[in-house]
DNA sequence: GCCTAAACGGACCGCCCGGTCAACTTGTTA
DNA sequence: TAACAAGTTGACCGGGCGGTCCGTTTAGGC
């Protein structure tokens, strides 16, 4: 067992952190999985060696965005479950999400191994929030009955991920193929899918 | 200049080509871009060397594995363009094209540059047909007006890479997904799109 | 201002990958 | 069946990657 006594960060190395968090966050952004350490240290301004004594290993840094994108998320969703519009709601929450580069984030929902305790929690409460956010719009009649949170985790991350494949992208294109697919989740079509959800 | 005189293969050669063709298809599907040479040339039972005999760069390899699927594609929505149910075929269509493992086929899409000449013309074919198969279903009133040919050649992905991220996925759970971005290109939502397509 | 532990940084390591090459094997043709 | 071109192969190369290490710098309590 490895006992660790958490003491404060030195000035200098709580700058480093974060300027190396929101380096790494671009870098993947732009690079997806492949972005080099090397990278994010030079865009950061630090060593390479600094940025392994921060997180041992790149899925550590890695898992550090991505907890706190799904962080963020999670508030947001849960924020939205008190919201009078429910149908709106969840497509304000979508909008959200998508809005992001979630290609990372959707890579660890399925890791359900050793990841560490805090990415854990919050994906669970990102999950139950994003359950009622969808419970709630099928009560109110915004969305199809047979709909899950899982359907909306991962329809949410689609288009971006279309989006990535043309040449020189409009900054909001992403919307449009997300107002396509929330209209796909309206009611109004009624034919039963043809497979049941994850 | 380079001339190159099709001389026919010898028959080891042909059989070798043939099963390296389906190994890498196998193998990139499996693993992505991140497949390996080596992994292939293993897959199809033949040194590394050969590969590269055969295609002169990893590229050129992944290119006529995609012209492959590209043809079949392309094939399949022209002779769909003579359907009787314009809506149906259209949907058709896209189960095909979802049905398989279509991301390296997109990020060809894209690529102006210099490619091989049968691919620009495969991908020019596809290209066509998908626009008649939209334009038709428009003008039967099955999908709404405001799509494009390219809206469809994105979506048609969008359900295999969001099922890659379900830990063990029934094998037709793309189908959920397609069925739902279908019905969002349905006429019946009617409200406009936010942005114009790319 | 001094001292020490904490933090830093970049040379370095081993590994794997795409791609090359020269020695070897084999299909083909007369 | 002989002889040659076509084809095969795996050792090898250079480069880039994640990760390590140790000499150097620096923050902060006294």
């Amino acid at each position: 067992m490895i006992v660790t006594i958490d003491r404060p960060l030195r000035a200098d190395a709580a700058r480093n952190r974060s300027s190396l968090l929101a380096a790494a966050a671009e870098e993947f952004a732009a690079h997806g999985l492949d972005a080099s350490v090397a990278d994010i240290a030079r865009r950061a301004g630090i060593g390479k060696g600094t940025v392994f004594r921060h997180f041992p290993t790149k899925d550590d840094l890695l898992a550090a965005v991505v907890l706190d994108r799904i962080d963020n998320l999670a508030a947001l969703a849960q924020r939205l479950t008190t919201a009078t519009d429910p149908g709106a709601a969840l497509l304000e929450f979508m909008d959200a999400a998508a809005g992001r580069q979630q290609q990372l984030d959707l890579s660890f929902l399925r890791e359900s191994g050793e990841i560490n305790a805090r990415l854990r929690n919050a994906r669970e409460r990102l999950f139950t929030a994003i359950i009622t956010l969808v419970t709630r719009a099928q009560e109110a009649g915004a969305i199809r009955a047979d709909i899950n949170g899982m359907d909306v985790i991962l329809l949410m991350c689609a288009p971006n991920h279309v989006v990535s494949f043309v040449p020189d992208p409009p900054p909001d294109l992403w919307r449009r193929y997300l107002h396509i697919i929330f209209d796909g989740l309206r009611p109004d079509g009624a034919q039963p899918l043809p497979d049941p959800a994850p």
